[in-house]
DNA sequence: TTCATACGACACCAAATGGTATTATAACGG
DNA sequence: CCGTTATAATACCATTTGGTGTCGTATGAA
């Protein structure tokens, strides 16, 4: 079993799939209509969304014959949580912030990978 | 040019990277010093510390015949940047802390990759 | 000077990645 | 039923990636 954070860093290493999730958080798409922002092929863009369900940032459901992807950002919450483990080096606001954060939110992972 | 964010995203994506960045959160180390950490070969470790410094996670000054890495967790915000963009999808606690962020802190990048 | 040490630079390899093209399958519309 | 549409699946290709091994260079110590 591989970590939750390492699937969702892998989806976000490439740029295309990134793009794609800034098209998902205006709305959710089918894969026709996000192959419509783009100039690849849609096998590419299955590809792609493939990735992106496996590190959890957009989930799937069919309606018919079409299958509609939609935004899943609690699965970036995994990245985020990941990388705000350094964020007391570059900005000791945002680590009071966190600080605050985290007096109500008991349930932090370990970064133990 | 690539974005200040893909080359931060790339340097993310490889979990040997992470535990290398962790490693680095508690010291600056040589290259020797990080190779003791895992069970691969000062190659491999050499080509990751290349790609964090790409990715602007790390920066390397030379001592002698030392190379010492030492973490720039100030690329990491670039990441971040990116990622909060969502944080209004995820967490209502969040977004307002960000709100309390941005009302401060005026430059934000664009997310157009 | 000589020797061990800390790197740098290659060449090389297997596997993963991003992409295409082609061929199926399945559902909706008339 | 038939044609069209939306997607799935597969084979294939070029490049990148993560890794090793080897050789070279440079610095510090004896």
């Amino acid at each position: 079993m591989i970590s939750a954070e390492q699937g969702a860093f892998r989806a976000l290493a490439d740029p295309t799939r990134r793009q794609i999730l800034m098209h998902l958080s205006t709305r959710e798409m089918t894969i026709a209509q996000v192959c419509e922002k783009f100039e690849v092929t849609r096998g590419a863009i299955k590809k792609h969304l493939v990735i992106l369900e496996e590190g959890n940032l957009i989930s799937v459901r069919r309606a018919g014959r079409e299958r509609i992807n939609r935004l899943h950002p609690q699965g970036m919450k995994s990245a985020v949580d990941w990388l705000q483990y350094f964020s007391r080096f570059w900005d000791d606001k945002l680590t009071n912030l966190e600080i605050a954060i985290n007096s109500e939110n008991k349930s932090k992972e370990s970064h133990n990978d």
